[in-house]
DNA sequence: TTGTGTTTTACGACCTCC
DNA sequence: GGAGGTCGTAAAACACAA
């Protein structure tokens, strides 16, 4: 939430023009504008992660989901829908991430399998992450712009554009304004909506989660000693409420350490 | 082919924080 | 006031059974 502007704080974030007014958005200052969400754009440049990454990008999971690291592990890939010109990787404290238990490589560490990673056309839905398995017709997809004022009411994203979220989700549920915008110029994706992808893939996780706790029985609340994520209090140091439900749910992610008090 | 249920984008309302 | 958060919802896209 705020944590992101903080981090982001020093940095002279989005001193630029203002973006589009088709996207419904303000005339306030963003940075270098994104690539124009236009299904005639013919691409995006890569913009190097810099040697950035504060802090943000220091604190890995512990312990990868499981589907997770199946959809990522070494096997054969079919092409994707729209690779980019070169794979967005992960910020490079990626590499940091320690491995998790058991055998292979720290997941997130593992490269992205380049132009081609995640599609499998023929692959049955009803599995974890399946839209790695589907292709997507949507002809470069994201980025088309449209509203529920226009002709298309929505888009649908590319195999990569969601791989890449994906990603940095499953790194961070929360999303700096820094990476917000490299992520949005990488995929060819306005960074309204990968806040809002990032918006609804939490939505999406507290739905899982909830629908988690709803089948499995009771469990004694922990010791207070038990605590390891934040205090008491308001949840992590002013993050939003339903960011603790998240927290105390059975997600196995660690709290970042700027994220705590 | 069609009907139905689920998932995925996108938005508005409202809230909190700076 | 502006940013981004959740929550609820609309509607397209999709999978699958009948």
């Amino acid at each position: 939430m705020y944590v992101g502007y903080v981090l982001d704080k020093e940095s002279p974030v989005y001193p630029g023009p203002a973006r589009p007014a088709s996207l419904g958005l303000g005339p306030q200052a963003y940075g270098p504008p994104p690539p124009p969400q236009y299904p005639d754009f013919t691409g995006y440049s890569h913009v190097e992660p810099g040697p950035v990454p504060p802090a943000a990008w220091s604190t890995p999971f512990s312990a990868p989901k499981d589907e997770w690291a199946a959809a990522y592990s070494p096997g054969p890939a079919a092409p994707t829908a729209s690779p980019a010109p070169l794979a967005f990787g992960p910020p490079p404290d990626f590499s940091a991430v320690p491995a998790p238990p058991g055998p292979g490589p720290g997941l997130l560490a593992q490269p992205l399998a380049g132009p081609g990673a995640p599609s499998s056309p023929g692959a049955q839905r009803r599995t974890p992450y399946e839209w790695m398995r589907r292709s997507v017709a949507a002809g470069g997809g994201g980025g088309s712009g449209k509203t529920r004022t226009k002709d298309k009411y929505r888009v649908v994203y590319t195999d990569h554009q969601r791989l890449e979220l994906e990603k940095e989700f499953h790194y961070s549920r929360y999303i700096t304004i820094r990476r917000k915008s490299e992520l949005a110029a990488n995929l060819g994706l306005t960074e309204r909506q990968v806040k809002i992808w990032f918006q609804n893939r939490r939505a999406k996780e507290r739905k899982v989660n909830k629908k988690k706790q709803q089948q499995q029985p009771p469990q004694p609340p922990p010791a207070a000693h038990e605590v390891t994520t934040a205090p008491a209090g308001p949840p992590l140091g002013g993050l939003c409420p339903s960011s603790a439900s998240l927290l105390a749910t059975s997600s196995p992610m660690p709290v970042k350490e700027e994220y705590l008090p």
